[in-house]
DNA sequence: ACCCCGAATTGGACCGAACCAAAATATGAC
DNA sequence: GTCATATTTTGGTTCGGTCCAATTCGGGGT
Protein backbone atom coordinates (compact mmCIF):
# COMPACT_ATOMS: atom_id res chain seq x y z
CA UNK A 1 0.00 0.00 0.00
CA UNK A 2 0.96 3.78 -0.72
CA UNK A 3 0.32 4.47 2.61
CA UNK A 4 2.81 2.37 4.58
CA UNK A 5 5.43 3.41 2.17
CA UNK A 6 5.37 6.70 2.32
CA UNK A 7 3.60 7.21 6.10
CA UNK A 8 0.46 8.25 7.56
CA UNK A 9 -0.93 11.46 8.64
CA UNK A 10 -0.61 11.71 12.68
CA UNK A 11 -3.13 11.43 14.49
CA UNK A 12 -3.71 14.13 16.74
CA UNK A 13 -1.87 16.78 14.99
CA UNK A 14 -3.98 19.69 14.83
CA UNK A 15 -2.42 21.34 11.46
CA UNK A 16 -4.41 21.42 8.53
CA UNK A 17 -4.54 18.28 6.93
CA UNK A 18 -3.37 19.60 3.32
CA UNK A 19 -0.70 20.51 5.36
CA UNK A 20 0.25 17.41 6.51
CA UNK A 21 -0.40 15.45 3.56
CA UNK A 22 2.03 17.66 2.15
CA UNK A 23 4.72 17.35 4.68
CA UNK A 24 4.39 13.56 4.24
CA UNK A 25 4.81 13.60 0.56
CA UNK A 26 7.76 16.12 0.65
CA UNK A 27 9.46 13.85 3.13
CA UNK A 28 9.24 10.61 0.88
CA UNK A 29 10.16 12.71 -2.09
CA UNK A 30 13.05 14.01 -0.24
CA UNK A 31 14.22 10.99 0.59
CA UNK A 32 14.06 8.77 -2.45
CA UNK A 33 11.00 6.73 -0.74
CA UNK A 34 9.23 7.97 -4.46
CA UNK A 35 11.75 7.87 -6.95
CA UNK A 36 11.94 10.71 -9.64
CA UNK A 37 9.34 10.78 -12.52
CA UNK A 38 7.24 7.95 -10.54
CA UNK A 39 3.55 8.33 -10.78
CA UNK A 40 1.70 9.21 -7.23
CA UNK A 41 -1.93 7.25 -6.96
CA UNK A 42 -4.44 8.99 -8.14
CA UNK A 43 -6.13 11.95 -6.81
CA UNK A 44 -9.05 10.04 -5.82
CA UNK A 45 -7.35 7.37 -4.63
CA UNK A 46 -5.48 9.48 -2.32
CA UNK A 47 -8.00 10.21 -1.08
CA UNK A 48 -9.88 7.40 0.12
CA UNK A 49 -6.23 6.29 1.29
CA UNK A 50 -5.53 9.03 3.56
CA UNK A 51 -9.29 9.30 4.51
CA UNK A 52 -9.74 13.18 3.39
CA UNK A 53 -11.65 14.33 0.63
CA UNK A 54 -10.11 15.21 -3.28
CA UNK A 55 -10.45 18.89 -2.62
CA UNK A 56 -8.05 18.65 0.29
CA UNK A 57 -5.77 16.27 -1.65
CA UNK A 58 -5.33 18.74 -4.60
CA UNK A 59 -4.97 21.42 -2.26
CA UNK A 60 -1.95 19.68 -0.88
CA UNK A 61 -0.64 18.49 -4.48
CA UNK A 62 -0.77 22.24 -5.64
CA UNK A 63 1.86 23.81 -3.22
CA UNK A 64 4.01 20.93 -4.01
CA UNK A 65 3.19 21.06 -7.60
CA UNK A 66 4.51 24.82 -7.84
CA UNK A 67 7.37 24.17 -5.30
CA UNK A 68 8.73 21.69 -8.15
CA UNK A 69 8.61 18.43 -6.58
CA UNK A 70 5.76 17.20 -8.48
CA UNK A 71 4.50 17.85 -12.49
CA UNK A 72 0.59 17.33 -13.25
CA UNK A 73 -0.37 15.90 -16.76
CA UNK A 74 -4.44 16.36 -17.03
CA UNK A 75 -5.78 12.53 -18.00
CA UNK A 76 -1.92 11.01 -17.22
CA UNK A 77 -1.12 11.42 -13.78
CA UNK A 78 0.76 13.31 -10.97
CA UNK A 79 4.58 12.44 -11.31
CA UNK A 80 7.46 12.80 -8.88
CA UNK A 81 9.90 15.70 -10.59
CA UNK A 82 12.38 14.02 -12.88
CA UNK A 83 15.02 16.50 -11.44
CA UNK A 84 14.49 17.73 -7.82
CA UNK A 85 16.32 21.02 -8.17
CA UNK A 86 17.70 22.17 -4.43
CA UNK A 87 16.35 25.01 -2.71
CA UNK A 88 18.08 27.50 -4.57
CA UNK A 89 17.68 30.82 -4.68
CA UNK A 90 14.81 31.98 -2.62
CA UNK A 91 16.06 34.87 -1.11
CA UNK A 92 18.50 34.99 2.41
CA UNK A 93 20.03 37.20 4.57
CA UNK A 94 24.20 37.66 3.85
CA UNK A 95 23.87 35.83 7.44
CA UNK A 96 22.27 33.31 6.42
CA UNK A 97 23.42 32.68 2.85
CA UNK A 98 26.94 31.88 4.30
CA UNK A 99 25.59 29.89 7.04
CA UNK A 100 23.94 28.08 4.37
CA UNK A 101 27.04 27.60 2.61
CA UNK A 102 29.13 26.48 5.97
CA UNK A 103 31.35 29.61 6.70
CA UNK A 104 30.96 31.97 9.14
CA UNK A 105 29.61 35.36 8.74
CA UNK A 106 30.76 38.20 10.67
CA UNK A 107 30.78 42.12 10.74
CA UNK A 108 32.89 45.27 11.32
CA UNK A 109 30.80 48.23 11.97
CA UNK A 110 31.35 51.40 10.44
CA UNK A 111 28.75 53.19 11.47
CA UNK A 112 25.25 52.30 12.96
CA UNK A 113 23.20 56.20 12.87
CA UNK A 114 19.40 57.39 13.10
CA UNK A 115 18.43 60.28 11.02
CA UNK A 116 15.68 61.67 8.63
CA UNK A 117 15.21 59.70 5.06
CA UNK A 118 17.04 61.04 2.32
CA UNK A 119 15.70 61.96 -0.76
CA UNK A 120 16.67 58.37 -2.40
CA UNK A 121 15.29 56.53 0.51
CA UNK A 122 11.80 58.15 0.67
CA UNK A 123 11.36 56.88 -2.76
CA UNK A 124 12.94 53.30 -2.71
CA UNK A 125 11.13 52.91 1.08
CA UNK A 126 8.29 54.65 0.18
CA UNK A 127 8.21 56.65 2.89
CA UNK A 128 7.03 60.30 3.42
CA UNK A 129 9.42 62.76 3.79
CA UNK A 130 10.88 63.53 7.30
CA UNK A 131 10.23 60.16 8.47
CA UNK A 132 12.79 58.27 10.94
CA UNK A 133 15.35 55.79 9.29
CA UNK A 134 17.88 53.82 11.28
CA UNK A 135 21.33 53.24 8.91
CA UNK A 136 23.65 50.46 8.89
CA UNK A 137 27.23 50.53 7.27
CA UNK A 138 29.33 47.41 7.59
CA UNK A 139 31.98 45.76 6.19
CA UNK A 140 31.07 41.88 6.25
CA UNK A 141 33.08 39.02 6.29
CA UNK A 142 33.33 35.46 5.52
CA UNK A 143 35.46 33.19 7.70
CA UNK A 144 37.05 36.24 8.33
CA UNK A 145 37.35 36.72 4.51
CA UNK A 146 36.73 40.18 3.52
CA UNK A 147 33.13 39.77 1.20
CA UNK A 148 31.26 42.99 0.95
CA UNK A 149 30.66 46.37 1.85
CA UNK A 150 26.93 47.25 2.76
CA UNK A 151 25.06 50.00 3.48
CA UNK A 152 21.12 49.36 4.88
CA UNK A 153 18.50 51.71 5.57
CA UNK A 154 15.56 50.61 7.83
CA UNK A 155 12.11 52.54 8.40
CA UNK A 156 12.61 52.89 12.29
CA UNK A 157 9.30 51.66 12.36
CA UNK A 158 10.27 48.50 12.17
CA UNK A 159 12.81 48.37 14.55
CA UNK A 160 12.43 48.54 18.24
CA UNK A 161 15.89 50.15 18.68
CA UNK A 162 18.77 51.17 16.91
CA UNK A 163 21.41 48.43 18.49
CA UNK A 164 18.57 45.95 18.09
CA UNK A 165 20.61 44.77 15.24
CA UNK A 166 23.61 42.43 16.15
CA UNK A 167 24.84 40.43 13.61
CA UNK A 168 21.68 39.63 11.38
CA UNK A 169 19.42 42.29 10.25
CA UNK A 170 16.53 39.89 9.34
CA UNK A 171 16.62 38.83 12.41
CA UNK A 172 16.09 41.94 13.94
CA UNK A 173 12.95 42.39 12.21
CA UNK A 174 11.65 39.94 13.47
CA UNK A 175 7.75 39.64 11.64
CA UNK A 176 8.70 42.80 9.61
CA UNK A 177 11.34 40.07 7.79
CA UNK A 178 10.97 40.95 3.91
CA UNK A 179 9.15 37.71 2.39
CA UNK A 180 9.97 39.09 -0.73
CA UNK A 181 13.10 41.33 -2.59
CA UNK A 182 14.19 42.67 -5.82
CA UNK A 183 17.46 43.16 -6.57
CA UNK A 184 19.48 45.19 -9.13
CA UNK A 185 22.99 43.64 -9.82
CA UNK A 186 25.52 45.03 -12.05
CA UNK A 187 29.02 44.94 -12.49
CA UNK A 188 31.90 47.24 -11.29
CA UNK A 189 35.18 48.56 -10.20
CA UNK A 190 35.70 49.19 -6.95
CA UNK A 191 36.82 52.61 -5.88
CA UNK A 192 40.22 53.40 -4.27
CA UNK A 193 38.30 54.09 -0.95
CA UNK A 194 36.39 50.81 -0.98
CA UNK A 195 39.42 48.71 -2.10
CA UNK A 196 41.33 49.80 1.15
CA UNK A 197 38.30 49.25 3.01
CA UNK A 198 37.75 45.88 2.15
CA UNK A 199 41.78 45.29 1.80
CA UNK A 200 42.01 44.22 -1.56
CA UNK A 201 43.74 45.27 -4.81
CA UNK A 202 42.98 48.23 -6.79
CA UNK A 203 41.16 48.30 -10.21
CA UNK A 204 39.16 45.03 -8.52
CA UNK A 205 35.97 44.18 -9.83
CA UNK A 206 33.07 44.30 -7.68
CA UNK A 207 29.19 43.18 -7.69
CA UNK A 208 26.84 46.29 -6.98
CA UNK A 209 23.48 44.62 -5.61
CA UNK A 210 20.89 46.94 -4.50
CA UNK A 211 18.30 45.54 -2.84
CA UNK A 212 14.40 46.43 -1.89
CA UNK A 213 13.16 43.90 0.96
CA UNK A 214 9.63 43.79 0.83
CA UNK A 215 7.35 42.60 3.81
CA UNK A 216 4.39 39.91 3.26
CA UNK A 217 1.49 43.06 3.15
CA UNK A 218 3.79 44.88 0.73
CA UNK A 219 5.72 47.78 3.35
CA UNK A 220 9.16 48.35 2.00
CA UNK A 221 11.79 47.73 5.01
CA UNK A 222 14.72 47.19 3.85
CA UNK A 223 16.96 48.95 0.95
CA UNK A 224 20.50 48.06 0.90
CA UNK A 225 23.48 48.51 -1.27
CA UNK A 226 25.98 46.59 -1.01
CA UNK A 227 29.53 45.99 -2.83
CA UNK A 228 30.47 42.07 -3.24
CA UNK A 229 33.69 40.82 -4.42
CA UNK A 230 33.83 39.37 -7.74
CA UNK A 231 36.39 36.93 -6.85
CA UNK A 232 34.70 35.88 -3.66
CA UNK A 233 31.07 36.22 -4.53
CA UNK A 234 28.65 34.17 -6.09
CA UNK A 235 25.19 34.98 -6.25
CA UNK A 236 22.27 32.68 -7.35
CA UNK A 237 19.49 33.59 -8.04
CA UNK A 238 15.89 31.59 -9.32
CA UNK A 239 13.97 33.57 -11.98
CA UNK A 240 10.26 32.24 -13.36
CA UNK A 241 7.93 33.06 -15.51
CA UNK A 242 5.11 35.11 -15.06
CA UNK A 243 1.99 32.88 -14.98
CA UNK A 244 0.94 34.53 -18.34
CA UNK B 1 -22.47 48.43 -6.99
CA UNK B 2 -18.72 46.60 -6.94
CA UNK B 3 -19.66 45.08 -10.18
CA UNK B 4 -20.65 48.26 -12.05
CA UNK B 5 -16.92 49.79 -10.63
CA UNK B 6 -14.60 46.86 -11.99
CA UNK B 7 -16.57 45.29 -14.60
CA UNK B 8 -18.65 42.03 -15.13
CA UNK B 9 -17.52 38.15 -16.30
CA UNK B 10 -18.07 38.34 -20.02
CA UNK B 11 -20.56 35.97 -21.09
CA UNK B 12 -19.76 33.13 -23.13
CA UNK B 13 -16.34 33.02 -22.62
CA UNK B 14 -15.17 29.67 -22.14
CA UNK B 15 -12.29 30.20 -20.16
CA UNK B 16 -12.30 29.03 -16.56
CA UNK B 17 -14.80 31.42 -14.17
CA UNK B 18 -12.19 31.64 -11.76
CA UNK B 19 -9.42 33.06 -14.29
CA UNK B 20 -11.94 35.56 -15.40
CA UNK B 21 -12.45 36.74 -12.58
CA UNK B 22 -8.71 37.02 -12.14
CA UNK B 23 -8.77 38.87 -15.29
CA UNK B 24 -11.60 41.37 -14.29
CA UNK B 25 -9.54 42.08 -11.23
CA UNK B 26 -6.46 42.06 -11.98
CA UNK B 27 -7.35 45.03 -14.76
CA UNK B 28 -9.33 46.88 -12.16
CA UNK B 29 -6.10 46.86 -9.84
CA UNK B 30 -3.92 47.81 -13.02
CA UNK B 31 -5.72 50.79 -14.04
CA UNK B 32 -6.38 52.05 -10.27
CA UNK B 33 -10.01 51.49 -10.34
CA UNK B 34 -9.43 49.66 -7.21
CA UNK B 35 -7.35 51.75 -4.92
CA UNK B 36 -3.77 50.94 -3.42
CA UNK B 37 -5.09 49.55 0.45
CA UNK B 38 -8.58 49.61 -0.98
CA UNK B 39 -10.91 46.44 0.58
CA UNK B 40 -12.50 44.00 -1.42
CA UNK B 41 -15.92 42.87 -0.33
CA UNK B 42 -16.24 39.17 1.58
CA UNK B 43 -15.44 36.45 -0.34
CA UNK B 44 -18.94 35.92 0.04
CA UNK B 45 -20.21 38.86 -1.29
CA UNK B 46 -18.14 38.55 -4.36
CA UNK B 47 -19.35 34.84 -5.20
CA UNK B 48 -23.30 36.25 -4.98
CA UNK B 49 -22.53 39.32 -7.05
CA UNK B 50 -20.49 37.55 -9.72
CA UNK B 51 -22.67 34.44 -9.49
CA UNK B 52 -19.98 31.68 -8.43
CA UNK B 53 -19.05 29.70 -5.93
CA UNK B 54 -17.18 30.47 -2.68
CA UNK B 55 -14.90 27.80 -3.80
CA UNK B 56 -13.70 29.57 -7.37
CA UNK B 57 -13.74 33.21 -5.61
CA UNK B 58 -11.19 31.83 -3.42
CA UNK B 59 -9.27 30.31 -5.77
CA UNK B 60 -9.38 33.38 -8.13
CA UNK B 61 -8.25 35.59 -5.19
CA UNK B 62 -5.39 32.63 -4.62
CA UNK B 63 -4.21 33.44 -7.61
CA UNK B 64 -3.82 37.52 -7.31
CA UNK B 65 -2.46 36.74 -3.66
CA UNK B 66 0.28 35.23 -4.57
CA UNK B 67 1.22 37.32 -7.69
CA UNK B 68 1.18 40.20 -4.98
CA UNK B 69 -1.78 42.32 -6.23
CA UNK B 70 -3.67 41.06 -2.94
CA UNK B 71 -3.31 40.45 0.65
CA UNK B 72 -5.37 38.91 3.16
CA UNK B 73 -5.97 39.00 6.87
CA UNK B 74 -8.18 36.69 8.01
CA UNK B 75 -10.94 38.24 10.17
CA UNK B 76 -10.25 41.28 8.37
CA UNK B 77 -10.56 41.12 4.94
CA UNK B 78 -8.84 41.34 1.32
CA UNK B 79 -6.95 44.63 0.07
CA UNK B 80 -5.19 45.71 -2.81
CA UNK B 81 -1.86 45.78 -2.56
CA UNK B 82 -0.38 48.71 -0.63
CA UNK B 83 2.58 49.03 -3.43
CA UNK B 84 1.89 47.05 -6.74
CA UNK B 85 5.08 45.99 -8.39
CA UNK B 86 5.68 45.99 -11.77
CA UNK B 87 6.54 42.41 -13.04
CA UNK B 88 9.95 42.70 -12.23
CA UNK B 89 12.00 40.10 -13.00
CA UNK B 90 10.35 37.43 -13.68
CA UNK B 91 12.70 35.73 -16.86
CA UNK B 92 13.33 36.81 -19.73
CA UNK B 93 15.75 36.03 -22.55
CA UNK B 94 17.89 39.13 -23.92
CA UNK B 95 15.99 39.16 -26.89
CA UNK B 96 12.70 40.38 -24.76
CA UNK B 97 14.69 41.95 -22.00
CA UNK B 98 15.39 44.79 -24.58
CA UNK B 99 12.48 44.88 -26.14
CA UNK B 100 10.26 45.70 -22.72
CA UNK B 101 13.49 48.51 -22.02
CA UNK B 102 12.03 49.72 -25.43
CA UNK B 103 15.42 48.98 -26.96
CA UNK B 104 16.25 46.72 -29.99
CA UNK B 105 18.22 43.95 -29.85
CA UNK B 106 20.57 41.99 -32.15
CA UNK B 107 22.96 39.62 -32.49
CA UNK B 108 26.07 39.09 -34.44
CA UNK B 109 27.16 35.71 -35.36
CA UNK B 110 30.78 34.02 -34.26
CA UNK B 111 29.44 30.59 -34.44
CA UNK B 112 26.21 28.13 -34.59
CA UNK B 113 27.96 24.40 -34.62
CA UNK B 114 26.60 20.94 -33.60
CA UNK B 115 28.20 18.79 -31.80
CA UNK B 116 28.91 16.15 -28.73
CA UNK B 117 27.91 17.31 -25.37
CA UNK B 118 31.51 18.07 -23.42
CA UNK B 119 31.35 16.93 -19.77
CA UNK B 120 30.80 20.35 -18.11
CA UNK B 121 27.88 20.79 -20.72
CA UNK B 122 26.36 17.46 -19.93
CA UNK B 123 26.72 17.69 -16.25
CA UNK B 124 24.71 20.66 -16.28
CA UNK B 125 22.00 19.88 -18.92
CA UNK B 126 21.87 16.34 -16.89
CA UNK B 127 21.97 14.70 -20.71
CA UNK B 128 24.17 11.71 -20.98
CA UNK B 129 27.31 11.62 -22.91
CA UNK B 130 27.61 11.28 -26.61
CA UNK B 131 24.18 13.28 -26.74
CA UNK B 132 23.93 16.03 -29.47
CA UNK B 133 23.77 19.06 -29.01
CA UNK B 134 23.58 22.70 -30.76
CA UNK B 135 25.99 25.85 -29.67
CA UNK B 136 25.17 29.54 -30.38
CA UNK B 137 28.09 31.77 -29.48
CA UNK B 138 26.72 35.72 -30.40
CA UNK B 139 27.97 38.78 -29.51
CA UNK B 140 24.45 40.43 -28.34
CA UNK B 141 23.91 44.12 -29.12
CA UNK B 142 20.87 47.08 -27.94
CA UNK B 143 20.90 49.61 -30.21
CA UNK B 144 23.66 48.75 -31.79
CA UNK B 145 25.76 49.43 -28.69
CA UNK B 146 27.53 45.65 -27.74
CA UNK B 147 26.08 44.56 -24.76
CA UNK B 148 27.21 40.74 -23.89
CA UNK B 149 29.03 37.85 -25.10
CA UNK B 150 26.67 34.90 -24.77
CA UNK B 151 27.49 31.00 -25.45
CA UNK B 152 24.47 28.60 -25.41
CA UNK B 153 24.08 24.79 -25.59
CA UNK B 154 21.01 23.55 -26.54
CA UNK B 155 19.62 19.79 -26.54
CA UNK B 156 19.95 18.51 -30.24
CA UNK B 157 16.11 17.09 -29.69
CA UNK B 158 14.62 20.68 -28.51
CA UNK B 159 15.02 21.79 -31.35
CA UNK B 160 14.13 21.14 -35.01
CA UNK B 161 17.26 22.52 -36.73
CA UNK B 162 20.38 23.91 -35.91
CA UNK B 163 19.32 27.41 -37.74
CA UNK B 164 15.90 27.26 -36.01
CA UNK B 165 17.44 30.06 -34.20
CA UNK B 166 17.23 33.33 -35.60
CA UNK B 167 17.18 36.35 -33.08
CA UNK B 168 15.33 34.39 -30.37
CA UNK B 169 16.49 31.43 -28.88
CA UNK B 170 13.40 31.66 -26.79
CA UNK B 171 11.22 31.81 -29.73
CA UNK B 172 12.60 28.85 -31.37
CA UNK B 173 12.51 26.51 -28.54
CA UNK B 174 8.81 27.31 -29.16
CA UNK B 175 6.90 24.82 -26.45
CA UNK B 176 10.61 23.77 -24.63
CA UNK B 177 10.97 27.22 -23.60
CA UNK B 178 12.02 27.48 -20.04
CA UNK B 179 9.67 28.38 -17.79
CA UNK B 180 12.11 28.67 -14.59
CA UNK B 181 15.74 29.27 -14.96
CA UNK B 182 18.82 29.26 -12.25
CA UNK B 183 21.19 32.15 -12.50
CA UNK B 184 24.60 32.81 -10.89
CA UNK B 185 25.94 36.13 -10.77
CA UNK B 186 29.70 37.14 -10.38
CA UNK B 187 31.47 40.17 -11.17
CA UNK B 188 34.49 39.96 -13.59
CA UNK B 189 37.57 41.56 -15.52
CA UNK B 190 36.93 41.21 -19.44
CA UNK B 191 39.57 39.35 -20.69
CA UNK B 192 41.34 41.13 -23.80
CA UNK B 193 39.95 39.29 -25.93
CA UNK B 194 36.24 39.46 -25.06
CA UNK B 195 37.24 43.22 -24.42
CA UNK B 196 38.26 43.16 -28.41
CA UNK B 197 35.00 41.32 -29.44
CA UNK B 198 32.86 43.86 -27.67
CA UNK B 199 34.88 47.04 -28.22
CA UNK B 200 35.33 48.15 -25.46
CA UNK B 201 38.08 49.43 -22.68
CA UNK B 202 40.48 47.11 -21.42
CA UNK B 203 39.95 45.82 -17.72
CA UNK B 204 36.75 47.20 -17.94
CA UNK B 205 33.99 44.95 -15.26
CA UNK B 206 31.83 42.70 -16.12
CA UNK B 207 28.96 40.38 -15.00
CA UNK B 208 29.34 37.16 -15.39
CA UNK B 209 26.12 35.11 -16.05
CA UNK B 210 25.55 31.15 -16.09
CA UNK B 211 21.96 30.41 -16.66
CA UNK B 212 20.34 26.96 -17.06
CA UNK B 213 16.54 27.02 -18.55
CA UNK B 214 13.99 24.22 -17.33
CA UNK B 215 10.71 23.41 -18.68
CA UNK B 216 8.22 22.32 -17.01
CA UNK B 217 8.68 19.13 -16.70
CA UNK B 218 12.02 19.84 -14.99
CA UNK B 219 13.90 18.83 -18.53
CA UNK B 220 16.98 21.24 -18.38
CA UNK B 221 17.08 23.14 -21.98
CA UNK B 222 19.31 25.70 -21.72
CA UNK B 223 23.24 25.94 -20.51
CA UNK B 224 24.06 29.35 -21.26
CA UNK B 225 27.43 31.59 -20.02
CA UNK B 226 27.54 35.19 -20.86
CA UNK B 227 29.28 38.27 -20.07
CA UNK B 228 27.89 41.58 -19.93
CA UNK B 229 29.04 45.00 -19.72
CA UNK B 230 28.96 45.96 -16.32
CA UNK B 231 28.57 49.82 -17.62
CA UNK B 232 25.62 49.42 -20.41
CA UNK B 233 23.63 46.27 -18.46
CA UNK B 234 21.83 46.01 -14.63
CA UNK B 235 19.83 43.21 -14.18
CA UNK B 236 17.09 42.73 -12.22
CA UNK B 237 15.44 39.91 -10.42
CA UNK B 238 12.99 39.15 -7.72
CA UNK B 239 13.25 36.54 -4.91
CA UNK B 240 11.25 35.04 -2.67
CA UNK B 241 11.36 33.50 0.82
CA UNK B 242 10.89 29.54 0.61
CA UNK B 243 7.16 28.80 2.14
CA UNK B 244 8.50 27.00 5.30
C1' DA C 1 1.60 -6.31 -37.06
C1' DC C 2 -0.47 -1.87 -37.56
C1' DC C 3 -3.79 1.76 -37.06
C1' DC C 4 -8.04 3.85 -35.71
C1' DC C 5 -11.68 4.42 -32.40
C1' DG C 6 -14.32 4.16 -28.26
C1' DA C 7 -14.09 3.25 -23.22
C1' DA C 8 -11.85 3.94 -18.98
C1' DT C 9 -8.80 6.71 -16.27
C1' DT C 10 -6.98 10.92 -14.63
C1' DG C 11 -6.55 15.70 -13.66
C1' DG C 12 -9.39 20.35 -14.04
C1' DA C 13 -13.35 23.18 -12.83
C1' DC C 14 -17.38 24.11 -9.99
C1' DC C 15 -20.93 23.89 -6.79
C1' DG C 16 -23.39 24.18 -2.01
C1' DA C 17 -22.62 23.60 2.56
C1' DA C 18 -20.53 23.39 7.08
C1' DC C 19 -17.48 24.56 10.85
C1' DC C 20 -13.16 26.91 12.78
C1' DA C 21 -10.20 30.99 14.06
C1' DA C 22 -8.77 35.67 13.79
C1' DA C 23 -10.22 40.42 13.65
C1' DA C 24 -13.42 43.99 14.07
C1' DT C 25 -17.42 45.77 16.13
C1' DA C 26 -21.08 46.28 19.26
C1' DT C 27 -22.42 45.86 24.13
C1' DG C 28 -22.50 46.57 28.85
C1' DA C 29 -20.40 47.28 33.39
C1' DC C 30 -17.78 50.42 35.96
C1' DG D 1 -15.33 57.94 28.97
C1' DT D 2 -12.94 53.37 29.56
C1' DC D 3 -12.24 48.83 29.37
C1' DA D 4 -13.42 44.00 29.34
C1' DT D 5 -16.60 40.93 26.95
C1' DA D 6 -19.94 39.00 23.75
C1' DT D 7 -21.33 39.13 18.93
C1' DT D 8 -20.62 39.55 14.16
C1' DT D 9 -17.83 39.54 10.19
C1' DT D 10 -14.21 37.72 7.49
C1' DG D 11 -10.93 34.60 5.81
C1' DG D 12 -9.29 29.34 6.41
C1' DT D 13 -10.29 24.48 6.04
C1' DT D 14 -12.84 20.53 4.66
C1' DC D 15 -16.44 17.73 2.89
C1' DG D 16 -19.22 15.18 -0.82
C1' DG D 17 -20.65 15.63 -5.29
C1' DT D 18 -20.95 16.66 -10.47
C1' DC D 19 -19.43 17.45 -15.01
C1' DC D 20 -15.60 18.43 -18.47
C1' DA D 21 -11.19 17.51 -21.05
C1' DA D 22 -6.82 15.38 -21.92
C1' DT D 23 -4.55 11.00 -22.00
C1' DT D 24 -4.12 6.17 -22.04
C1' DC D 25 -5.32 1.76 -23.30
C1' DG D 26 -7.81 -2.12 -24.96
C1' DG D 27 -10.30 -3.94 -29.09
C1' DG D 28 -11.54 -4.54 -33.58
C1' DG D 29 -10.63 -4.17 -38.27
C1' DT D 30 -7.40 -4.33 -42.01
Amino acid sequence: MFVERVGTLTKGDTAPLYQQLQRVLRNAIERQVLAPAEALPAERDLAIAYNVSRVTVRKALDGLVDARLLTRKQGAGTFVAARVEKNFATISSFTEDMLSRGRVPRSEWLARTEGTVAPEEAMALGLSPGSQVYRFTRIRYADNVSMALEYATVPASSLPSLDAVTESLYDALGTDRPVRVLQRFRAVLFTDEQSELLRIERNAPGLEIERRGYTQDGRTVEFTKSWYRGDAYDFVAELNVPPA
